[in-house]
DNA sequence: GCCAACGTTGGC
DNA sequence: GCCAACGTTGGC
């Protein structure tokens, strides 16, 4: 699948390359070209009609460099809070089951920003969604690692959505950490035990269940186990 | 760098 | 539509 990158776009300029991740996200978000459509009256915490159907998500990005197609895609957290705004495109998705869930994430819900392929994989910090699913633009781009030939202007086969830093995590969650965790709630009933992280482990973007997040969150609060 | 897991491709 | 070959993800 792919990974994702991101891009640019910001606004008004496209600018051009940044990194990508992998698996990730790109710089410059879209924002600026329509509003997004959805943004009547509605309180900035739940949409949805009076029902809160807000989910959470796990999305991975490659914080270490690495080329692909001789274009470097490493987008890690620090790289997002160096972004105008502290937002970035999530561009380079190229697996239809994490695209089908970027088409489902709705504005401002939460994210864990994972760090993937890299010296210490884990969870470093949260990223709210600022910008619905839209096509992604690199699928068209000849010269970009995820150009995508078999897609069509006229319809897009991949989209991403622009996510925005809210905070680093209290503590850096290791993969590990995780791992001890969810093997033992595998046994016990604990909370993470179906992490998407572990049972569709090559998922770049995943949902998590209220329980999982907040369990997850519980841990910053621990010493490192 | 190795390699397990798993998604995709393409022959038939 | 099956399935073997192949490619990718991503931990270790």
């Amino acid at each position: 699948m792919p990974r994702p990158r991101k891009r640019l776009a910001g606004a008004a300029k496209p600018d051009r390359k940044g990194p990508a991740g992998k698996r990730t996200k790109t710089k410059n978000p879209g924002e600026a070209s329509t509003k997004v459509k959805n943004s009547s009256p509605q309180t900035s915490t739940s949409q949805n009609c009076g029902k809160n159907l807000s989910k959470y998500w796990l999305m991975k990005s490659e914080p270490e460099s690495r080329l692909e197609k001789g274009v470097d895609v490493k987008f890690s957290i620090e790289d997002l809070k160096a972004q105008p705004k502290q937002i970035a495109g999530w561009d380079g998705v190229r697996n239809y089951q994490a695209r089908n869930f970027l088409r489902a994430m709705k504005l401002e819900e939460k994210a864990f920003f994972y760090h993937s392929n890299c010296k210490e994989p884990g969870i470093a910090g949260l990223v709210k969604i600022v910008k619905e699913a839209y096509p992604d633009h690199t699928q068209f781009e000849k010269s970009n690692p995820y150009y995508d030939p078999s897609s069509k202007e006229d319809n897009p086969k991949w989209s991403m959505v622009d996510v925005q830093f809210v905070r680093m995590m209290k503590r850096f969650i290791p993969l590990a950490e995780l791992k001890t965790h969810h093997q033992a709630h595998k046994a016990t009933g604990g909370p993470l035990k179906n992490m998407a992280l572990f049972t569709h482990q090559r998922l770049s973007v995943q949902p998590l269940t209220p329980e999982e997040f907040d369990f997850v969150l519980s841990l910053e609060e621990k010493e490192p186990s």
